[in-house]
DNA sequence: TGAGCCACTTGATGCTCATCAACTTCGCTT
DNA sequence: AAGCGAAGTTGATGAGCATCAAGTGGCTCA
């Protein structure tokens, strides 16, 4: 367990958190880049309700989102039916990538569920290779999107491993922060979790019984407080200090 | 530990495998894909010899790098000085894919070091992105690439945190199979590990002590005899029987 | 040839977390 | 409002693996 600077005690915007995070500091909420307004264009706006599918694993791919608002989760079914939740997509982000990456038809690997209501830029295949043929400028925008993703990806699972779970439920929390954190009355950190505490427990690699017991822990350590689907941050610095930076 | 289909032996080439190893399944080694050719066209041809970086963490990204042979190991350092291995790149690979996300100068998060004897293609960034620019059936390949190795890492890393380390080095072994094994006068399938136990046991999340006892535990299961960097997999059914597929 | 170093092994011990089971609470339907 | 199922909590137990420590073997270098 690592100590860290614990110095000023930093409220809402964009905090300097080191290592994995410093991927996440550029252009990923916002508005779109511009290049990629000429992908949407050809596509289409499509509303979804709290759990309803954008698309299910065996399915095949037909083209790309992009969440303009709302949280859309990731997940795959294993073969013992148990669900994994693999990314939670914020608005800015684009779900469905795969489709562009086998040339005939595929299936989806993983199934997307919209989490609270989103609205989402729907671009089929057909429509967003016409685009990136001759809009080489476009593409490049996207192919930035999708190495940022993957580079993240990869050193998050290096990381996530030799992590205790303690550790990933603080970085859970923290990278919860950017689309779903704000600052209550009382100057405290508030986050209000898209998941049940289930979907918590597998997306980062453990069970929803452990949560129950780190959030004890955590409160007995005055780091934060869950009521609910609500937590309160009373120190930013203090939860950073359990991330074991990288 | 689920029971597999135990049929007939599979001696060498493509067996399948399931979940996430279909992924790796299409164009991964083999030729590259024709349209990077072009890309390639812009960049020169360098070497290294074991141990060699192609480029360090912190330094300044300044292009892509094609392996065309050998193995280069991606790592990065942590703050308490321990590398951990972030992946394996193999012969028809792209590292630093980072150079193209960053408009400006931007650092290397990553360490790459040659395991052997590498050949490599480098494409500085204004190289690159002038390709891009112009061609973009070049970018639309490189953008497939790099997407599926974000599915990739993205699923890997959701999947192997609730795996046992026994079942993280079963699929290690099997996915090092593609590039590192053989088979032996008997028959027998062999595959030569391009790292050490250190290292191993960084890629796959754990301590070389664990290593060592694994290996003591797959010998006595009969599964796979370890001599130095070379293993003898007697059954690659019983191997597959250990990685508790997806 | 021996000293030293590094990779690897082996053993003992304890912590973290999964698991199974029972119980409580919440939200929703009728 | 009663009844039900899902979500969440709490407790007891044990497996898996990290950790610390002490070895062994192989390598390089003086």
């Amino acid at each position: 367990m690592g100590s860290r600077s614990h110095g000023q005690r930093t409220p809402l915007p964009q905090t300097r958190v080191p290592g994995v995070q410093q991927l996440r500091a550029a252009p990923k909420g916002a508005k779109s880049t511009g290049q990629t307004d000429l992908l949407k264009a050809g596509g289409v706006e499509r509303r979804y309700r709290q759990g309803d599918q954008l698309f299910a694993q065996g399915e095949e791919c037909t083209g790309l989102y992009f969440i303009e608002s709302g949280t859309v989760a990731v997940q795959i079914r294993t073969t013992r039916g148990s669900d994994v939740l693999i990314r939670l997509a914020e608005a800015g982000e684009v779900v469905g990538s795969r489709a562009l990456i086998e040339g005939h038809e595929s299936a989806h690997l993983k199934t997307a569920v919209a989490l609270n209501d989103v609205r989402a830029t729907f671009v089929s295949k057909a429509s967003a290779l016409d685009v990136l043929e001759i809009r080489p400028g476009v593409i490049l925008s996207l192919l930035r999107r999708i190495a940022r993703e993957a580079s993240e990806a990869e050193v998050m699972r290096a990381v996530s491993m030799d992590l205790s779970a303690r550790a990933r439920l603080a970085r859970m929390l923290i990278s919860l922060r950017n689309h779903h954190g704000w600052v209550n009355e009382d100057g405290d950190l508030m986050i209000k979790l898209p998941v049940s505490r289930k979907d918590l427990a597998s997306a980062i690699g453990t069970r929803p019984e452990t949560i129950s017991r780190l959030i004890e822990t955590f409160e007995a350590d005055n780091i934060a407080y869950f009521t609910g689907r609500e937590v309160r941050v009373p120190d930013l610095d203090d939860l950073l200090d359990e991330i074991e930076v990288l």
